[in-house]
DNA sequence: TGTATTTGCGTAAACGTCTACATCAGCCAT
DNA sequence: ATGGCTGATGTAGACGTTTACGCAAATACA
């Protein structure tokens, strides 16, 4: 294991002028600089980073907490995060918290140890309330999701818009008995998606029907997401529209309308939300909300070093959506 | 921020009995120990852990390195992985690498420069020799790859044997025109597969047509076995069943063979492999031979705090397989 | 009672880096 | 020649832990 006396020793100099040369931080002259360069090149010399974090008290580490890394949703988040630290010089490390409290606080708690510099949450439930102790100590940034009347930056785009955005486009499609397939879960976005649902519905004089809105899982598993689609094409009288609040449902939903011998769009309309890469698996291709996730996750980062370097960065962050119209959906016809 | 002389104050000892009492190691009177531990939950104390990695020279802490974190053939090892470093007082961060060597490296530079105590990596090229200098300074495993002639620990299924059992498998179905749905990597899985295929063929005396062997994306995605699949059906004498080496390669294929107005399994056979959990989401559900992977990642960690503790594992872990029979495989049938 | 052992705790020196300060050489202006 | 300046480098202390060592008190044993 070498060390940066070993640099010197080997330079001919001091530890201070290596660490000048490494750092580039006061006087040096450049003929020493490149001498000092040579040796580390030769020794292999790398900073051991336990000791440089002690002394500079940081330690170029985020920390990225996501409950299911799997989920595609999370793919270019992840990305724009790493993109990002990497340009600040530091290090995006990923926990698989796996929705558990123990191993989200275990995760956190390197921050309180001087293990990281800050970190992003991905997914938040509106009753982790006791995150704001750690909002209050320490550089946090909510990414997709927020607490409401939380001092805690959030980055997201207005779910209540984009629910408003998806109602729209199937009200103009002349649906009426319109459905609602949501999670059984308290995110603050499946609230506001399902407000603009209804909002949406009221505004267009259609009194919303208790029986058309139904849950999934709350990881909007593709199976919790055709069950509740079953039970909605069992009613007595069904929707022609489903709006679905993730991708994974509405694949579910059309499987589930596909079994039942519906065809889609033909005979009911369905209707996804993130638009996520693995659309392309499923026939007809979905009908979705996409959200900017590249984007998010480079907005959570840029606010996260802005909050690690005490510089003024919003405490909310509004992205844009868009609707893309693919094949899941269609005008209404009338069921034979 | 409140450090160890600060609980030392006010418990009215000295540094080394807090630590002592902190790290249970060396004496110390329990009642000693005990107003200790109440003024490091009146102080909200942490230890430092630059600090303590700096002292101890480890940090608790393994990188997992993965090309693609949203592949679901990764979710079930991740988990395994995490689950045995958090047995051993570890933490497991991964590093999105997205298969670029840049970014491989300023990860595996973070073991020489004392950030973690080893690394796992998820998907080897056979062309990354380079690796053989890290594996020689630092602990290191490769998960479900491996370089072969080089001395690295990794832990990997029989993909040969495996191969060989899908054949076998097809063979039995009375399948004679059998296709290999490879991918364009060098991952030595690869390699193992497409040595299998062909060992079979042979050994049930069936001349391996070239044309038969086709290629998806490096990253077996979804299009690139859609777009390979259908160069197979476009062939005067298409095979009868295809065997590909990922299941999102044979989803892709299922799809094109539907598009081609074939049924599956009626007028063509289509396997998997890995098994991952999105199989459920696409109809007819897969064959596909079925990894461990949960036991992958346990054996990848368990070995690698092998290294780390220099105790003593075997270079090689060879883990079972098996071949699991849903609906898209079936008796091979003349086609109409 | 005196000696040997155990127990509990404090002192101080490391771990490898950064950086304020000191030092020193060279230069210029007086 | 003297003093002041600048630039380049070295010295040494600090960051917060851990832990070898030493010492005193308590205990054990003769």
């Amino acid at each position: 294991m070498t060390t940066i006396s070993d640099v010197a020793t080997h330079a001919g100099v001091s530890i201070a002028t290596v660490s000048r040369a490494l750092s580039n931080y006061g006087r040096i002259n450049p003929t020493t600089r490149e001498k000092v360069l040579t040796s580390v090149g030769a020794l292999h010399y790398s900073p051991n980073r336990s000791a440089r974090n002690l002394r500079r008290n940081q330690t170029g580490v985020i920390l990225i907490l996501t409950p299911n890394m799997t989920n595609p949703y999370y793919a270019s988040i992840l990305t724009g995060i790493s993109d990002t630290a990497t340009l600040h010089g530091s290090a995006a490390f990923i926990c698989n918290t796996l929705d558990d409290q123990d191993r989200t606080i275990a995760a956190l708690d390197r921050l309180r140890q001087h293990q990281a510099d800050g970190a992003i949450l991905l997914s938040t439930d509106t009753d982790s309330t006791w995150l704001d102790d750690y909002a209050a100590d320490f550089p946090l940034v909510l990414c997709s999701e927020f607490l409401p009347g939380h001092d805690i930056a959030h980055v997201s785009i207005d779910n209540r818009a984009a629910s408003c955005d998806v109602m729209r486009y199937l009200l103009g499609l002349e649906h009426t008995r319109i459905a609602h397939l949501s999670a059984d879960n308290t995110y603050q976005s499946t609230l506001d998606r399902l407000a603009g649902y209804r909002e949406s519905l009221i505004a267009a004089g259609i009194t919303p029907v208790p029986e058309y809105v139904v849950y999934g899982s709350p990881d909007y598993s593709f199976s919790s997401g055709k069950a509740a689609a079953q039970a909605l094409l069992d009613l007595s009288e069904p929707p022609t529209a489903i709006f679905c609040i993730s991708d994974t449902l509405a694949m579910g939903a059309v499987v589930a309308a596909q079994e039942a011998g519906l065809r889609v769009p033909d005979d009911i309309s369905i209707t996804g939300f993130d638009d996520v890469a693995v659309n392309e698996v499923i026939r007809p291709q979905l009908t979705t909300l996409a959200q900017p996730c590249y984007a998010l996750g480079v907005t959570s980062a840029t606010a996260l070093f802005a909050l690690i370097g005490h510089e003024p960065t919003p405490l909310e962050h509004v992205l844009d959506h868009h609707l893309v119209i693919r094949q899941s959906s269609g005008i209404k016809t009338v069921r034979v």
